[in-house]
DNA sequence: GACATTTACTGAGGTTACCTCACTATGAGG
DNA sequence: CCTCATAGTGAGGTAACCTCAGTAAATGTC
């Protein structure tokens, strides 16, 4: 179903080290992610704050900032462009005065669930000309590099 | 010469998606590049331009810009910055009196080496701790994922 | 129960790394 | 000579972050 069109390889810099052929490939794929995102007018960061609450539900706006691994005063930002948009609302905590929660109106859920269907497809797309073996040799090769990165 | 401390597997999230594999990958990569340039306290940007003008000798300001992949007017700024920190210097070009040509300074220079030098161990570290095969699996396999992307 | 401490959010203001548009100085073609 | 294109930059703007200080509410302490 997934279409692999091969362009013709052109000799393309194949000289180009490891880590090159990894940024661009991150690059081309960032460009493409944000392409995706034309049809919405919506920004990546917003597209990622409607993805953690389509995932996990309402929650509250400290929680969303963990979830996006931004400060919380950034998630604020981030919830007010969505609530201007009318994709997402902020509601009271019953449990804690203090917090507020954020929810998906369902315009949100509407969009969120367009926008992951479309970067689903787009992924499948990319990731899916890989045949089987390649893809099983990519994540244990992923895996490998980030055991070998210092997290944090 | 490079060590390979492989930290346990701790069955790190192996549930995740071959997409957000990568990107954790990059964005711990990016963030490993980030922590590198401390000791210079230079700017990723800044860096990325001393690169170009390392490997490709001096320039002319939108040549740069053409390299860095920006307009010329953010390049205008990014050398600005270069040059107050000393690094760079800005030179008329003799066969066109509107141009000017972008140098490295000695000081700029050597900083870029340094730079340079930080930033292969890093990378071989990072790479160098895949053998052999996987290392040409990951190559072909990215060459192969920028095919599928359509360009630009 | 009063009071100190902590926590949840947000206003104010800053940074990085980009951008476009308009302007000036210069070069190139007819 | 005059028009048109090109090189760089001032002015001003944007996205996506940040820190710091302040307010309101909860929580622990005596």
């Amino acid at each position: 179903m997934v279409e692999c069109y091969r362009i013709s390889v052109k000799s393309a810099d194949a000289d180009e080290s490891l880590p090159e052929a990894f940024w661009n490939v991150a690059r081309a794929l960032r460009h493409q992610a944000r392409h995706t995102l034309t049809p919405w007018d919506i920004t990546p960061s917003q597209s990622r704050a409607l993805g953690v609450l389509l995932h996990h539900g309402a929650m509250r706006l400290s929680d969303l900032a963990e979830h996006l691994r931004i400060a919380p005063r950034s998630a604020t930002e981030v919830v007010d462009d969505l609530q201007s948009r009318g994709l997402a609302e902020r509601r009271p905590d019953a449990h804690d005065r203090r917090a507020t929660l954020v929810a998906l109106t369902e315009a949100g859920t509407a969009t969120g669930n367009a926008i992951r269907e479309a970067r689903q497809a787009e992924t499948e797309r990319v990731f899916g000309c890989l045949d089987e073996r390649d893809q099983a040799a990519l994540a244990r090769i992923l895996r490998q590099l980030r055991s070998v990165i210092p997290p944090h």
